[in-house]
RNA sequence: GGCGGAGUGGCCGAGUGGUUUAGGCAAGGGCCUGCAAAGCCCUGUACACGGGUUCGAUUCCCGUCUCCGCCU
């Protein structure tokens, strides 16, 4: 796996992507995505897809894989990502991972090996678990395999069916935890950071732009493409809303406040998951109005790598 | 001015004469190995104000203030 990967991290609406194509510039380097839902085609307004002018030229990988209908899974992701990383540091230029899809980061970082998977078992408990009820399921996961039952809690029905998967079909006790974060990383992560009020802000003006944008049609047309069947695309923030809103569910507005509710929301979700990470290098972004100057912040953060890039005849 | 109704935690909104004072949303905190923009957990003693009745009042009574209707 690639050693001198950069990721660039932090909570939604924070300048991740564009930072990560200056990087690129500067490094010679080509970002991978790490965002769960801009792996599916067509969604590109309500996931802040770059576009390809904004790319400026430089390659992205892991966008625009899959069809909506299709469901997304870490373990997919992990191994595309690898390729790509390794790929990318193959031809000798730089793996910029940019994405704020906490496990997918790390799935892609580090050597987490996910248990397999069954589609017909997973029905089956999928199944269990609508008629039962999440504690029944537990309690059994609980004679099963004490320690997962524990680190479960009842409540989550989701969870426990995956560790009775896991054991049903590895015949052995649910492990699977994450593991403790190693002193260094294979990688250099970046955390985008900046106050709340400026984050929400940004978030309602971003949420505010992609209504303006024609979001609302980019629904219509998915939903045309079976964007209600899909699994995990059904459920992004925005296109979740918007589809309850074209069932007649609730009202445009709605959909578009409940999106900056649920954006912002999730903005707090990702700051719990990668605050926890000691390896991070913070990189204060509230209120650089130039985005040269925060590039040259990148680079100084970045070290040694960075340092070079800084020289004046590396240019920009 | 008269009559009627209402004043509950940031907002909405139930409710009760007395162990635990609903619920929802928002907010804050946290968890996380195959849907992760998902899923899950934890956190809030508020009853407009002043009197009175009562062993005890957010709940009953009186008054004050405010708001909303209708009337003049």
């Amino acid at each position: 796996m690639g050693e001198r990967v950069i990721a660039v991290v932090g909570p939604t609406a924070a300048g991740k992507s564009g930072l990560a194509v200056e990087l690129a510039l500067a490094l010679g380097g080509e970002v991978i995505n790490a965002d769960s839902m801009q792996v599916y085609r067509g969604m590109d307004i309500g996931t802040a897809k770059l576009t390809l002018a904004e790319r400026r030229g430089v390659p992205h990988h892991l966008l625009d894989l899959w069809d909506v209908r299709q469901p997304a899974n870490v373990a997919d992701y992990q191994r595309l990502a690898r390729w790509a990383i390794d790929d990318i540091t193959a031809r000798g230029r730089v793996p910029i991972l940019a994405g704020g899809s906490g496990l997918y980061v790390r799935g892609a970082l580090e050597d987490l090996a996910f248990p397999g998977t069954d589609p017909a078992v997973r029905a089956r408990l999928e199944a269990e678990l609508e008629r039962d009820g999440a504690a029944a399921l537990h309690t059994r996961l609980a004679g099963l395999d004490p320690a997962a039952a524990q680190a479960v809690l009842p409540s989550n029905g989701r969870r426990i069916v995956r560790a009775l998967e896991v054991i049903e079909l590895t015949g052995r006790p649910f492990t699977a935890t994450l593991p403790e974060y190693a002193a260094s990383g294979p990688a250099v992560q970046l955390w985008l950071r900046l106050p709340r009020e400026e984050l929400d802000r940004r978030i309602g003006t971003r949420v505010d732009q992609m209504w303006a944008a024609g979001f609302e049609d980019e629904v219509r047309r998915l939903e045309r493409h079976g964007l209600r069947e899909g699994r995990t695309a059904s459920r992004a923030l925005g296109y979740q809303q918007l589809l309850r809103y074209l069932a007649g569910e609730s009202t445009s507005d709605q959909a578009r406040e409940e999106t900056a509710r649920g954006t912002r929301r999730l903005a707090r979700r990702q700051e719990s998951w990668f605050r926890r990470d000691p390896r991070i290098t913070w990189l204060d972004v509230s209120g650089e109005p130039d985005p040269g100057h925060l590039l040259d912040r990148a680079l100084a953060a970045l070290g040694p790598a960075g340092a070079r890039a800084r020289a004046p005849q590396a240019g920009r």
